[in-house]
DNA sequence: TGTACATCAGTGAACGCGCGTTCACTGATGTAC
DNA sequence: TGTACATCAGTGAACGCGCGTTCACTGATGTAC
């Protein structure tokens, strides 16, 4: 049966939300179509009027969660987005946290379109970043909010794999810890009243 | 046709090897029993008188290619490690590295055996790194080794997912600058003359 | 505004395929004598 | 040391299953008049 032109663009959205939850929560290969079409109220024969294939709807899926209009905070610091990014509660949320923590391994491996969405959204990252990362210069900014980014990822990462959950939230802490110290203490330098931020 | 004791052991090494590799470099999901058991030079029916299942070498695979008795650059100091960890060679050596930054997203989804394994590596990297790790307390070193180990790992993985290879070796040698930079700096602290390594 | 009909979003059965796993069989091994 | 035979590692066909994808069909939509 047919449906509204704005019913359609709903279920769409529907199935992008829902590919894009189960995708971080199990994996590109952890879940079918079908589970995918169900979880967004719809039979799965549908969804190729939707998408070209499985590999279109991961890279689809991959940009509706990395849209630059509806990314989570926006506003906020390198380090605030640290401190939150490397928070029990965003460790916790595989479904609905970040998709390089929950993919990242996958996604080397995913199809040219996907990782041209990806790569896009680290040097977006990266560009937000620079713009509170410790540094005297811009280079040095850049170069602050890119092993900063890579600190948060791989410590999400590692605090999941850890059984333990001490050794897990250990994981977590220290690292805030680190970026933190990273961020507000002043490096010395061959000029000895940094001109960055305190 | 039965086999040498001696042979059986190879052969189950083999496929350990295969396996390490193959999954390292496709994922667990990307290569099946039967090519890991072709790529040991055996057919697949043989595979279940080794292992119980699939998921049984998968926690076998990463226990072999994690055993600290073959682990890589033991020697080293955790900048020396962080630096030969973030080269290009590395990066782009999927099948014979390090996998924490080949599985890592996926491996918070194995079985608890394969978890377990990989949270003891984890613990066992921890502590090799803080012998080496600026600060001047073991409270410290440790810390640093963490915050140190989750950069090399988050910094492979976001190198590897970039498709400009600009932006991917920028990746690298920026969070290996920041490393090498923590790891060489003396950081100020309430104590003026620092008693960590200078 | 009302009617007639072409369009097409969604349905659900069916497809072909590759996967993990099983099993009857083979023939070399290694043990008992 | 030599022989007879039970064991069992490896083979390859076969299994059942779930997957991505296709397709004939349905019936509400939305357009042409």
């Amino acid at each position: 049966m047919k449906v509204t032109r704005e019913q359609m663009a709903e279920n769409r959205g529907r199935i992008l939300d829902a590919a894009g939850k189960l995708f971080r929560a199990r994996g590109f290969d952890g879940v079918s179509v079908a589970e995918i079409m169900a979880a967004a109220g719809l039979t799965h024969g549908g969804f190729y009027g939707h998408f070209e294939s499985k590999d279109a709807l991961i890279a689809a899926a991959l940009a509706h969660v990395l849209d630059p209009e509806r990314a989570a905070g926006r506003g906020k610091s390198m380090a605030d987005y640290g401190a939150t990014y490397l928070s029990a509660a965003h460790r916790d949320d595989h479904a609905g946290g970040c998709p390089f923590s929950a993919l990242g391994s996958e996604a080397v491996r995913t199809n040219p379109e996907a990782r041209q969405v990806m790569t896009d959204a680290i040097e977006r990252q990266i560009a937000r970043f620079s713009a509170t990362a410790p540094g005297a210069t811009p280079k040095a900014r850049r170069r602050a909010a890119i092993a900063g980014w890579a600190a948060m990822v791989g410590g999400v990462i590692l605090s999941r794999i850890a059984d333990d959950p001490a050794l897990a939230n250990e994981i977590l802490k220290a690292t805030k810890a680190e970026l933190a110290d990273a961020v507000s203490v002043t490096r010395p330098s061959l000029s000895p009243s940094p001109h960055g931020r305190a």
